[in-house]
DNA sequence: TTGGTTGTTATTAT
DNA sequence: AATAATAACAACCA
């Protein structure tokens, strides 16, 4: 699930559950989703801290404290969830964190691609978080054409690029070119100004819906809502949509709409 | 059993 | 130097 707009829910589930809340315990139940620290000193370094305003930049959130900050990433699976204590506890539940009020904030990941870092100021943030282009989301139209200019190879490559931009993955590119009427192995070079307006202008409106949504909505006049139907049809002509693979993902979009 | 999956990273190729 | 392709990571589902 976790593109940029799954996780900008994750960071209101995060301030709403955890906002100003005091760590009353820790529960490691899987540390294969701790990266580059031990249970022991998560638990350690966390217990007793209050949690400040939470942030997000691409995929990732960040959830500083007046001790050291919660770097987080979903992988493909991962979840952010506010529960009551006793609810039960779920088999991908991997790290229980209760606070003070009475609520309790949980990481469920079934695949355990990515997880949580731990990060000791706000220069250790910045260095897990260095590689990364700007936040999609509020990119203007003169930045975005910037970033593009001289980028050689397909424009779906540069829009899941995260060092590029940060936050879009495989279903919002797709939805995004497909909403801009643009072929997603279509070289950024052989884009026209239109085109690359196109894309920009279609990236706003597709994230606005999906902020809201805290999703990509599966909606059937979404190419979203389609993709995975036995046999998918473009929403927008009624014609079969093409699937392959581009940028080394599963790409679908529609040959008649999209040029 | 095989293939496929919304994530990143390392490695190799172009 | 940039980009692209591939496998690996891990777990599950069809």
């Amino acid at each position: 699930m976790p593109e940029l707009p799954d996780v900008e829910g994750f960071r209101g589930v995060m301030q709403r559950c955890a906002g100003g809340r005091r760590v009353d315990g820790v529960e490691v139940r899987d540390a294969g989703v701790l990266r580059g620290v031990t249970a022991r000193r998560l638990c350690r370094e966390l217990q007793g801290r209050r949690f400040a305003q939470p942030w997000r930049h691409g995929k990732w959130l960040v959830t500083p404290s007046d001790g050291p900050a919660l770097v987080w990433h979903f992988g493909m699976t991962g979840e952010l969830l506010c529960a009551a204590p006793d609810d039960a506890v779920e088999a991908h539940d991997r790290l229980l964190i209760t606070l003070d009020g009475g609520r309790q904030l949980r990481y469920r990941d079934r695949r355990k691609l990515q997880g949580v870092r731990l990060a000791a100021d706000e220069a250790a943030v910045e260095r897990i978080l260095a590689d990364l282009g700007p936040d999609a989301r509020g990119l203007d139209l003169s930045r975005f054409l910037r970033l593009l200019s001289g980028r050689r190879g397909g424009i779906k490559s540069a829009l899941t690029d995260q060092s590029l931009l940060a936050g879009l993955g495989n279903l919002l590119a797709d939805e995004i070119l497909w909403r801009a009427r643009v072929r997603p192995d279509r070289s950024v070079r052989g884009l026209d100004d239109d085109e690359l307006r196109r894309v920009h202008a279609a990236m706003g409106r597709v994230l606005r819906s999906s902020v809201r949504a805290g999703r990509v909505p599966a909606r059937r006049g979404w190419l979203t809502g389609r993709r995975d139907d036995a046999e998918p049809v473009c929403p927008r002509c009624g014609r079969p949509l093409a699937s392959g693979r581009t940028a080394g993902r599963r790409t679908v979009w529609c040959e008649h709409c999209q040029r």
